[in-house]
RNA sequence: GGGGAAGUGGCGGAAUGGCAGACGCGCACGGUUCAGGUCCGUGUGCCCGAGAGGGCGUGAGGGUUCAACUCCCUCCUUCCCCACCA
């Protein structure tokens, strides 16, 4: 097919992909020159008072900004951020100051390692990335207020991540006001005495160095020597959530080992409670609630200690109840006791299936905690409920009964949850009951179970038995399980043997990576190692040049190895002199990076006020774009959209340093996101031949319902959309052969924006014929003129229009665009069987389709006669008596199944709809009296028999 | 093992107690065209029937109701998250 015979029967006005590239490009350059998307703020550099919204209410829309990759976008990426565009534009139209920006994470690997493979710097490379994300997000006509836009990586942007950063360094943790405060007032109190010293000894006669250790030991950003993942092949330590369930890395699939280093530690678990109870607060999800809640994983109960002949043991307990059922102990393999409690030899009683065939305790100890550092995660998966362990020789004593417990050591119990020490219940507990199994070891019931429960543990509720020691003055027995609870607690603490306890799943957060591509630490160490704050006149800490980017990886087997980071061989940079107010001394700089989610932490602040360069925010500026509706409210963004694979970590970093800088009085927010919304995937066909190889999707040809590549037959899978698949269709691609508006009109028609589905290239058409009859209904394609006309519509056709509007409205404001586009079709479809459109359709046409094909609905607009952009102008509104149609159409059931149809007037009564339901059923009743008629209005009629 | 979400035509989906399949893709037929494509029109859940019409139908089974895709119970399947958390 040639080039003229294609275009040749084409008229010449008719709205074709490059028409639309026309009509975009131009567009795009207006609202780009006229700045027609910026949002003015009440104060400060983008404050205007001559906006056409200012001083209107706000609206906060976000999107979870992405990580300018090297592979640009593929039509995936643009589904959240359409939606966004498309519900902004609406509450424009509506009268909101709406603040829609974008900004890039640009800090993180994939730049750093191509800087390895290559020598680029990654600056370089991110630089070219964000430029292709910038032109590729231009052409989809999304409006963005521009001014406001930045990478995590800009060191204007991180001169304030590493601000917050030192905020947070210099705060602790205040129980009693469940805040943050200034660590100078914690310095305060210990100078006043009002607060006592860790080991009792006054705060005076400690020596300066003494005194900062106890107090950064309060930091909310403190340096710990503390158990961490060590990946010798990837030469950095890693956060648990970037360990996978085997034990190695996310990242590259190296073995990850537990190792104690010293690292930046962030003090998330003080906010633990205030994390969970706020989700009460937000409008989110619950599924993506209830992932944080299990991932916070708050358990009451109680701390109980168990005298032992060296030192009491202290367990936690969810069932404090059960406590007369513990027939034995069970102690971490890392627990810090086990040492000082394994005695010389094997204890008279010590059955032979206890000492794992060692001569003595101490060897039996020693093997097995040997044994249990060698296994990887994968093997431990692969026995999970095979239960092994070790007898250490040791007896406690359980303090209600008074009897003697063996102490084991078992890997079933982790060192990181709890006290790392457990009572072993089990008769109410199902891994004490396989491990009691195991080791024959005595049983107890304490809560009565069904009849059924024998042989097996029994976890629910019931009346407690076995449970009374008098001479002590405890009786649980007959008691619930609640009852009992609470009973044992009172007498615990009573006895000061115990107190009521509440633990967490949740760790601190390890916030130290050994990377180049990442913000600096504004910390350096003094000559007693210990870290000192730098001073804002010193931020930003900018990065410096290097010549090798990678940190020292080693063979990813061998655990014995030590962190050697990029910028710890930039020697000019780690060593300088400086003057921190107590005379010129010597400093080495912090040689981490900060991890990858500092820079989301946030960024949604800085959108609000981006080039103020005295604080991260104005507050003026905060109050009004995230500030509280209502008493009570948490404020925050008003719509964040994003994947839900950001789910638990992003989303619980940003609402801790959000709060973080609530409780220090810089924001007026305790929450940063107030309703989250997260949009499904787009996914697509991928293709294998024969032998399993994949081929590329868009040469995949179908027929008859099979597939081929050429002459090959090949088979459909299906999964994410990437390079990896072949199976990439890029936005780019759409727009060149349809217009922006067309794919923009088709993401928005696939379906429910939260819910997955696949791409269907095929399909894209249905949106370009929608927009091409709109276009003819406004312009005739052969001459260019105007076909609408101001004679008014027929009175179907505008009750239509009406309705259309009212649904259009409901469905824009729930984001449900599908229908919304659906009613559109609709409207358009009818208007097309007219000989020429009534402008009192075409108008309201224009603008309710103008959020998904802005470009187009600009074009017709101006063609219409109105000058300028209809950004502003506003959204249709329906005529409430124009929401009925005249007719109603009765469906009438007899018996429940539809034996007839009524038209009757709008304004009938009910009698007289049965009246003629009876009538145009009256067939079907053979003579029948009716028991019953109901008549819904304006719905249907149901007759039973 | 625990938790969550979801199962509707050939496909994406619509309907949240009231006419199941809106809207779109695909497909079929017709118009336009030398032809292909485009564009326009009509039809399109399955079965019986020439037709009028009738029967069946929202993963399976049961229940509530005049009325169930929708609410309740049991089960099956798929996807996602967590996973020895005391």
């Amino acid at each position: 097919m040639s080039e003229a015979a294609e275009t040749a029967d084409i008229p010449p006005f008719r709205y074709t992909a490059e028409l639309a590239g026309e009509i975009e490009a131009r567009w795009q350059d207006y609202w780009e020159s006229h700045g027609t998307f910026n949002a003015p703020n009440p104060v400060g550099e983008l404050a205007d008072p001559e906006h056409p919204r200012a001083g209107a209410p706000k609206l906060h829309v976000q999107d979870m900004f992405p990580y300018p990759s090297g592979a640009g976008l593929h039509v995936g990426h643009p589904l959240g951020y359409i939606a966004t565009d498309c519900y902004t534009r609406y509450k424009r139209m509506t009268g909101y100051n709406v603040l829609h920006p974008m900004g890039f994470d640009a800090f993180g690997l994939p730049a750093e390692q191509y800087a390895v493979q290559t020598g680029t710097h990654p600056r370089v490379t991110t630089e070219t990335n964000i430029e292709r994300y910038r032109q590729q997000l231009r052409r989809l006509g999304l409006a963005y207020d521009n001014r406001r836009s930045f990478a995590t990586t800009d060191p204007e942007y991180y001169r304030w991540t590493q601000w917050i950063f030192l905020q947070i360094f210099n705060s602790w943790y205040d129980p009693q006001l469940r805040k943050a405060r200034p660590i100078d007032e914690l310095i305060a109190e210990f100078t006043s005495g009002r607060r006592p010293t860790p080991d009792g000894r006054p705060w005076s006669s400690l020596s300066p160095v003494e005194q900062r250790r106890i107090i950064d030991d309060h930091r909310l950003a403190y340096v710990s020597e503390a158990p961490v993942n060590w990946c010798p092949g990837l030469g950095t330590v890693l956060a648990n959530e970037e360990v996978t369930p085997e034990g190695r890395s996310e990242r590259g699939n190296f073995p990850v080992f537990k190792r104690n280093l010293k690292q930046w530690m962030m003090r998330i678990t003080a906010y633990a409670d205030r994390l969970l109870d706020d989700l009460d607060k937000l409008e989110w999800p619950e599924p993506i609630k209830l992932m944080q809640r299990n991932w916070i994983g708050r358990s009451t109960g109680a701390h109980i200690d168990f005298p032992t002949e060296v030192a009491p043991i202290r367990v936690f307990t969810t069932r404090p109840d059960t406590v007369f059922g513990a027939t034995y102990m069970v102690l971490a393999p890392e627990h810090e006791l086990v040492d000082r409690l394994v005695p010389d030899v094997w204890p008279e009683g010590t059955k032979p299936v206890w000492t794992g065939g060692h001569a003595t305790p101490r060897e039996a100890v020693d093997a097995y905690r040997k044994l249990a550092a060698t296994k990887t995660d994968v093997e431990r998966q692969a026995e999970t409920k095979e239960k092994t362990g070790v007898f250490t020789g040791a007896y406690a004593v359980n303090p209600v009964t008074g009897g003697r417990i063996p102490i084991f050591v078992a890997d079933y119990v982790l060192a990181g949850y709890g006290t790392g020490a457990i009572m072993a219940v089990p008769a109410q507990d199902e891994r004490d009951w396989a491990f009691a199994e195991v080791f024959d070891l005595p049983i107890v019931r304490t809560v009565q179970p069904p009849a059924d429960f024998a042989g097996k543990a029994y976890v629910g509720d019931g009346p407690a038995i076995n449970s009374a020691a008098p001479d002590r003055g405890l009786d649980l027995n007959g008691l619930s399980v609640a009852e009992a609870k609470a009973k044992i607690i009172d007498w615990l603490e009573a006895n000061g043997c115990g107190r009521g306890a509440t633990t967490y799943r949740l760790r601190d957060w390890l916030f130290s990576r050994q990377r180049y591509w990442g913000e600096p630490f504004p910390i350096v160490y003094d000559e007693h190692g210990l870290p000192v704050a730098l001073p804002e006149s010193m931020l930003p800490v900018e990065l410096p040049e290097v010549a090798d980017f990678s940190p020292r990886t080693y063979d990813p087997d061998d655990a014995d190895t030590d962190p050697e980071t990029p910028l710890s061989r930039a020697k000019d940079w780690v060593e300088v002199e400086l003057d921190l107010g107590d005379g010129p001394k010597r400093y080495v700089r912090d040689t981490n990076t900060m991890p990858n989610w500092a820079g989301s932490c946030w960024y949604e602040l800085r959108y609000l006020d981006p080039d103020n360069d005295r604080c991260f925010v104005d507050p003026v500026n905060e109050r009004y774009w995230m500030g509280p509706q209502f008493p009570g409210d948490c404020g925050g963004v008003d719509l964040y959209v994003g994947g839900v694979e950001h789910a638990v970590l992003h989303l619980l970093y940003a609402r801790f340093w959000h709060k973080v800088l609530y409780d220090l009085g810089y924001v007026s927010s305790f929450e940063p996101f107030r309703k989250l919304f997260n949009q499904g995937y787009i996914q697509a066909y991928a293709y294998r031949d024969a032998r399993g190889v994949l081929v590329p999707a868009a040469e995949v040809v179908e027929r008859d319902g099979r597939y081929f590549h050429g002459d090959q037959e090949v088979f459909q899978e299906y999964g994410k959309m990437g390079k990896s698949l072949k199976n990439v269709v890029t936005p780019d691609e759409m727009c060149e052969a349809y217009g922006a508006d067309t794919f923009r009109v088709y993401e928005m028609s696939m379906g429910p924006l939260d819910v997955s589905r696949p791409w269907e290239t095929r399909a894209v058409v249905g949106s370009y014929r929608f927009l091409q009859r709109v276009w003819r209904l406004v312009v005739d394609e052969e001459s260019g003129a105007l076909r609408v006309v101001d004679a008014p519509a027929d009175e179907e056709t505008r009750r239509l229009l009406h309705r259309t509007i009212d649904g259009v409205r409901t469905d824009m404001e729930n984001l449900r665009f599908n229908t919304a586009i659906a009613k559109l079709i609709e409207l358009t479809n009818r208007v097309t069987r007219l000989s020429a459109t009534p402008r009192e359709v075409a108008e309201p046409l224009v603008l309710m389709l103008s959020p998904f094909a802005p470009h187009l609905a600009e074009e017709l607009w101006q063609r219409l006669g109105y000058e300028g952009s209809l950004a502003y102008a506003d959204f249709p509104i329906a005529d409430p008596a124009l929401l009925t149609a005249e007719t109603v159409t009765y469906p009438v059931q007899v018996s429940g199944k539809v034996r007839a149809r009524i038209d009757v007037p709008a304004e009938a009564s009910e009698d007289e709809v049965r009246t003629a339901a009876l009538a145009a059923v009256a067939g079907h009743l053979a003579g029948r009296e009716p028991r019953k008629v109901i008549v819904v209005p304006g719905r249907m009629v149901s007759v039973v028999v």
